[in-house]
DNA sequence: CACAACTAAGTTGTGCACAACTCAATAGGG
DNA sequence: CCCTATTGAGTTGTGCACAACTTAGTTGTG
């Protein structure tokens, strides 16, 4: 296959206006598919009484069992100014336990209670569902988490170094 | 090339503990991608006082001109609730101005006022660094806007018809 | 014309995201 | 050993997203 010119355009030959207008598209519809995804969700996990956030606490819970609140920040990319309040609300509804670790008194540990733990029967049929409301193919599902890992990697690191 | 098999499985063959991770990744990288997003235009639009909701409508109004809030909520997939308070702050920061519409006093138009149609010059270099620390080629965002609109539009409907 | 149905903005309440901060516990260097 | 720097949670304040609701204005129908 040769290179199609018009697909690698030099990107300092558009102009300033032109990449407005293509700015306004790419974050629209990266913010719109985000909130769009959290509609869906929003939906699906009235039942289980989780919103979104919760179900994506809950998600690495199950998966990698108990583990401290810095931990968990670190997989999903959020501070403890947003999982404090977050993992409050689980605890009152009963589906996790936080603890004040003994090796580290700084350190909270959060389980799964026992209805926590039980939620997840209940959550197992929720991904057949999602996926297919996005009318995606697997292929395409795959290629898209590739890109935007490699799109929020690249993001983070630019921010660090400011 | 020939068809990968490993690419395409018979999704009903997955077992839905296998989903559950996978679903993990799917709605955990696009949420992660969208914040990290909303953190580089925080730190890129802080010299002009805006935010990256902010920065949205502005994007629409110095495309479109002037237009009613319901229009506004059409094209960003936005409705009054969260429109009207962030309008009111712009037109606080004297960027926009809202007024009743003559011919149908339930409408309010919103238009730029001088201040923040100039405000669009500042703005323009801001995509290009975008752009670079995206870290994808030009061909890798168009096809990126690609599958998110038809995500958007498929979630979009398969909530509708619940 | 009257009045019910609908529509456009705005308000209220809940939850998430994040910056900036506090506080207590720990680790490290002199 | 002290004491300074760092770390982990939590709090506070701002702004966005959205459901549910209110209010005022418009439309359509009998």
């Amino acid at each position: 296959m040769t290179t199609a010119p018009s697909a690698s355009p030099d990107l300092s030959a558009v102009p300033d206006a032109e990449l407005l207008r293509l700015d306004h598209q790419v974050c629209f519809s990266l913010h719109a598919a985000s909130r769009a995804f959290g509609g869906y969700y929003r939906r699906a996990l009235k039942d289980l009484g989780l919103t979104y956030s919760q179900y994506l606490v809950m998600l690495v819970l199950w998966e990698q069992g108990p583990q401290s609140v810095k931990a968990l920040g670190e997989r999903l990319h959020l501070d403890s100014g947003t999982l404090s309040p977050l993992l409050k609300r689980l605890e009152g509804a009963g589906l996790v336990r936080r603890e004040r670790s003994r090796e580290d008194e700084r350190s909270v540990v959060v389980d799964l209670t026992g209805e926590g733990a039980g939620l997840r029967e209940r959550a197992l049929s929720i991904p057949r569902g999602v996926l297919a409301a996005t009318g995606l193919s697997l292929e395409e599902v795959l290629g898209l988490q590739d890109i935007l890992g490699r799109l929020t990697g690249a993001l983070g690191e630019a921010v660090d170094d400011d």
